[in-house]
DNA sequence: TTGAAAGCGTTACCAG
DNA sequence: CTGGTAACGCTTTCAA
């Protein structure tokens, strides 16, 4: 009448249960299932089997207890609006996998961090961060500085210090210029996003620089606040204005805002990339852009190289904490659409 | 001449490192940081300021082998072009931070998940798991049942069992319904997401039901496959249609491709929501439908409630491993915009 | 080829 | 009020 209990939530197979099912000792198991070469084939074979039946899965907050990694990266994301980041997000997710770690959210968003996440990079002997948001958490960082543990930027470089992972931004803006320049395009508009984010202002840079060198100056610009309702904004202005004004080419700094400007252009029966009509360029290279109904031509982030090369610097920082910090720009591609006007004696 | 080598990456604070700086027992200091009432306010000021000073972090990982839970809940994402689920992404963030919890992402996107990411959730000794993705991945249902790892789906129910928390959609398709015949609508089209996924489905039944009920029928179906380009190609068909023959209202089950439908009218020259023209509602309420320019009417999900429940039941199955399987519905609510016509006399 | 034992950082229990 | 010790699941010497 004082039977125990019965255990209604079953304890998971440890390394202890197998080695009493299978009459040997812990060690012998762990070797077993870990490929050590000193083991019969037998013995092998048997834990093998028991493990299996078992479901086990070895424990890995035990494992990083013995002081190896935890197989554990920080991912602090930007606020995500911008299409870009939802790509880059599943990007992210598979090539850790692929690596063999996992990402824990430490913040996703515009507000700013609780301490008590930031703790949680030690707490749970994160191997590393990666920082994909437009502004750096001062918290992470100082954190990961004071302790020694390596973070990535990708998609966005600090000015002063850090490593980081980005497209050539600027190269790429001066590319489009370059494509709307040769397609006879003769005012040019920017749609620019936040003024704090080194990204969008290097795209406008780059492009504003390469027209100044080719003699042009920029006809106007709008702030498009990296939106897609910012871009759709100014596209509604551009609209609004009489055809003798209106610019010919429009180089909205991500699709998001190129997007919106097509589609108020749209809205105002102003063609796009037609003869005739206003070219509109773009930047990122994100799915929905590059489909039917809007065909942009844009650059193409390399987007798996871009989170391969930011995983790749994470994981070397990992074994050689006193690497030098590096900056990787990576170009991205011109991807001709039909949003813009080509140049004569382009293709068919 | 045989110095050990200096420490580059110097040791993490632990408690045996502040016990032997403060001359106590690591007892006496887990118990001083942990507030423990019989500790002298004394050494536990001390206690403090030491830790303070060394930066200690506890360490999860020992913890959690304790045999405590690991604070960790393991998060299956969908694919994300729907703006839906980022919002949700960021609102889980926040809301699991605030009980304590981080999300460790199991799987993002479409492609199926390898073996070892479902093994992820045994290894990280996770507490419980977050589906939000359309499709329950197998693997990962199997698991948690096998090992008694709770599991919540948000945004989507199983039609056999699980517990999950999700929005009314059929009754929000009603209120839709009705919305739309009360302000003197006639030809009422849908454009459905996919075919296999609950939450599109009981948006569209609830919708139709109610149509039928008040004597009116359905007269135009699209496919807009869950994209806003699908929507986008379902409103280009809508503008090219003569206008007595055109649906006066249009149902898109998610604001994501109501966007689109807005757009291609709007390209078509159809006027949106006024008088003449064609109504179009959506479902969600995400924040780029409800400004301009499209102020959608719409079905504002409760976001920030679905997200709570859906944690809380979460939470609430890993004290309680043998809670009955338990499915939530919350009422959205209607959101009024512009991009549909407002019955006679409501508001001004 | 296998086993025993130490130790990772915590917490909890039992003494003092 | 404080200290010692066992235990969590695993890897890694060291011994046999």
């Amino acid at each position: 009448m004082d039977l125990p209990a019965p255990r209604l939530r079953p304890a998971r197979a440890t390394l202890l249960s197998l080695a009493q099912s299978a009459g040997v000792s812990v060690s012998t198991v762990s070797r077993a299932l870990r490929g050590d070469g000193r083991i019969s084939p037998a013995t092998r074979k048997r834990i093998d089997a028991l493990a299996t039946e078992a479901g086990y899965a070895p424990n890995a907050m035990a494992r990083t207890l013995l002081g190896g990694r935890s197989g554990l990266i920080g991912l602090v994301l930007g606020p995500m609006h911008n299409p870009f980041y939802p790509a880059l997000l599943e990007e992210l997710v598979t090539q850790a996998a692929e690596r063999g770690q996992r990402l824990v959210i430490l913040h996703a968003g515009e507000g700013s961090m609780e301490d008590r996440t930031a703790q949680a990079l030690l707490q749970y002997q994160l191997d590393g961060c990666i920082v994909t948001s437009a502004v750096l958490p001062s918290r992470i960082a100082t954190i990961c500085r004071e302790n020694a543990v390596p973070l990535v930027m990708v998609n966005r470089v600090a000015r002063e210090h850090g490593t980081a992972v980005c497209c050539d931004n600027a190269e790429g803006g001066a590319r489009l210029a370059d494509w709307l320049l040769d397609a006879g395009h003769a005012r040019h508009a920017v749609v620019g996003g936040h003024a704090d984010t080194s990204t969008s202002l290097d795209r406008e840079r780059g492009f504003v620089a390469r027209l100044a060198e080719r003699g042009h100056a920029l006809a106007l610009r709008f702030d498009g606040g990296s939106t897609r309702e910012g871009g759709w904004a100014a596209g509604t202005r551009i609209a609004a204005m009489p055809p003798e004004e209106r610019p010919d080419a429009v180089f909205a700094v991500s699709d998001g805002m190129a997007m919106g400007v097509v589609d108020a252009l749209r809205a105002g029966s102003v063609p796009v990339g037609e003869a005739g009509g206003v070219s509109v360029v773009g930047f990122d290279g994100v799915a929905a852009a590059l489909r039917p109904p809007y065909e942009l031509t844009t650059i193409l982030q390399p987007l798996r190289a871009v989170v391969g090369r930011g995983l790749d610097l994470l994981l070397a920082r990992m074994e050689e904490p006193d690497r030098p910090e590096e900056v990787v720009m990576l170009r991205g591609t011109l991807h001709v659409g039909r949003s813009a006007r080509r140049p004569v004696g382009w293709g068919i």
